[in-house]
DNA sequence: GGAATTGTTCGACGCCCATCGAACGTTGGG
DNA sequence: CCCAACGTTCGATGGGCGTCGAACAATTCC
């Protein structure tokens, strides 16, 4: 069964939020993970993403990737491989992921 | 005097870290603020910017803002004018803001 | 000089978040 | 059928953040 409002885990193009995106992407260990999925370009498995976190840590960063709209799983097996939404994205919110991603990872 | 590595208060165009400026743009309050202070085009006086919160909050997240490098605070007598670093944040990570901006401002 | 205006700073409070270890499904292989 | 692998979920914990009111500082005006 599903509760009244719940996430439900993956929201379509035009029900993306733009602060929950960039609050997604406000953090170090998620935009190491985008932009692992970008460099990849296709589907990672989970267990291929090197964070310096535990599994659970992870599981919750992409949880929250997954929620926000940036990213997307494939259940294969007890795998799942992810993917970066970029189309998705990118008609959203145009030059946004470009944007980000073109940035100098540090500043320095 | 001054602690060793305090905060400045306004990082130069090359300091500026693209999660300090994803988490500062990350709040529904703040991206009011520069939405208002783009669509001023030039220097707003802090009391000018419509934001539903108190004056102590207000100015809190006006300190994120400029220590993030997003705005700019020129003191006036007792009034503090406000601008946008378009130009830096431009300059430092392309298109970002445009895409912010152009962004529509909720989903639905 | 005194009062009003403008904005910052200072606790304080509540909440959310990042992190972890452990327990729990799920799936695939011997 | 049982065990190993993979990932999620569940407390729990510590820290950070948004919010407020009150106090403080700086400046302008009468």
């Amino acid at each position: 069964m599903m509760g009244a409002v719940g996430k439900t885990d993956a929201p379509a193009r035009d029900e993306m939020d733009l602060v929950e995106v960039l609050q997604a992407l406000g953090d170090p260990i998620r935009l190491q993970i985008v932009r692992i999925l970008h460099r990849a370009d296709g589907a990672i498995a989970c267990n291929e993403i090197p964070i310096p976190v535990t599994k659970s840590t992870g599981s919750h960063h992409l949880k929250v990737l997954r929620e926000a709209g940036v990213v997307t799983a494939q259940v294969e097996g007890t795998r799942r491989y992810y993917t970066l939404r970029s189309d998705d994205l990118d008609d959203r919110f145009p030059g946004l992921l470009d944007s980000v991603l073109r940035a100098s990872p540090v500043a320095h």
